[in-house]
DNA sequence: CGCCAGTTTGACCAAGATCAACGCAAGTGG
DNA sequence: CCACTTGCGTTGATCTTGGTCAAACTGGCG
């Protein structure tokens, strides 16, 4: 998807022959080989913290497996989640010195963390870098000028509608979509409370939309009734 | 502010060195100069529409004066606006082919236009400049985040008093804010209605909190309330 | 088997939306 | 120059959506 950078950096198809150029004249490594050198896996349990909220902003990360949740949290304690990260998407790339939301595990979680130095160097020297870290945060910013519309003017069942399939779009494309976040996750991500989540979500199996065979997967048995209710 | 250009592209306060480098190297102009010169003034009157929804994204924009809206309409004609724009912001930038919002003029604007293609040439040779586009972008994410907050977590007065300090903060930081836009684009800005806005700004100055000379002006009387609003 | 965390459902409540006037200032034209 | 219109903005009465509070259910797991 839009912030994905498929298997793996150096893929091939990836290549439009800049990099090469620049290899050439700066005598350095492929960028997008570099880069994965300078990655060290790690790992995190199910509710882990990966960064809190004010950490210094020393690195940025790529999932590789398991969801990550990106919280902001109000002095009260109410909580927003301003994005959900699956294998592949990069997370934590930001210019302020400071995190100004924290990064949690959703499940078990493995990541790659990249040092921001060293990344700093890397896009110094490649210009194709530079501009995929331009296009991935051009992409984030999209999606989320759409989330501010749903949270801005969106019903429930239309923002709940929305979310089903922007995870049926995103993780896979199937029938049964797995959601490795729990009911409070989703609610959080809404902007609802989980009482109106599930409310929906029965709703929705009430009317043979989806089916619940279990709470963390939902089958679509409806689709065009689902992207009904998203543009109503 | 955090996606401003400041004066000039060309400010010697900008300038790192590098570009100097890369000029060396390709025997091209200063980017930042170059960029300055591919621009165009236009201006728009008053709720002008100065790209719509759909229409092909090849180019972006700088204010030069006046206060532009981005705004996304859902089917029944509910009306989000992402941002709003003033003198010193860029705006129009993405990489999608097709615009997913609108920029509309909120009074009467003047902007410099740029050419996609053009500034992607100078960007294919100027570090500089990509960083740049990359720091505003990822200004605007922040930004994006922090209202995805505000829309899904906030209640009516605390989205007020937020939206007030922010137009504080960047507007100019005098007692007095000039608001430019009616009260309908606050209402779309904070995911509120119109007469809930007017209600609550009724009962900040009831609490003598603000003051109202005139619709398009408020005065902050009392700070910190406000900030204890946010805060609650 | 029974506990525990997460989910679901129900009854009631409140914040903010909707609907409807009314106010007010800036044009506009007779 | 003043009645009249027009476009916002403000205020009030009422309604609805989704939140709150509370209780019941479910599926793992010790």
């Amino acid at each position: 998807m839009y912030k994905q950078f498929g298997g793996s950096f150096a893929e091939p198809s990836d290549r439009t022959g800049l990099a090469g150029t620049v290899m050439a004249q700066s005598g350095q490594l492929d960028a997008f080989v570099a880069l994965e050198r300078i990655g060290s896996r790690r790992s995190f349990a199910r509710d882990d913290e990966i960064y809190a909220e004010g950490d210094a902003s020393d690195c940025w990360y790529k999932v590789i497996a398991g969801t990550v949740r990106i919280t902001k949290l109000l002095a009260d304690g109410r909580r927003h989640i301003a994005e959900f990260h699956f294998s592949g998407d990069c997370f934590g790339l930001e210019d302020a010195s400071e995190r100004p939301s924290a990064a949690e595990a959703v499940g078990d979680v493995v990541v790659m963390r990249y040092p921001r130095g060293a990344t700093d160097r890397l896009v110094e020297n490649d210009l194709r870098l530079a501009r995929h870290f331009c296009h991935m945060t051009l992409g984030e910013l999209a999606h989320a000028q759409t989330r501010m519309l749903l949270l801005g003017r969106m019903t429930a069942p239309e923002r709940v509608a929305s979310f089903l399939l922007e995870m049926a779009g995103r993780r896979d494309g199937r029938r049964i979509i797995d959601l490795p976040m729990s009911r409070t996750d989703i609610a959080d991500y809404l902007g609802l409370t989980i009482e109106t989540v599930c409310r929906v979500l029965s709703g929705f199996k009430r009317d043979a939309v989806i089916a619940i065979p279990n709470a963390h997967q939902i089958e679509l048995r409806d689709r065009q009734a689902i992207e009904a209710v998203c543009e109503a």
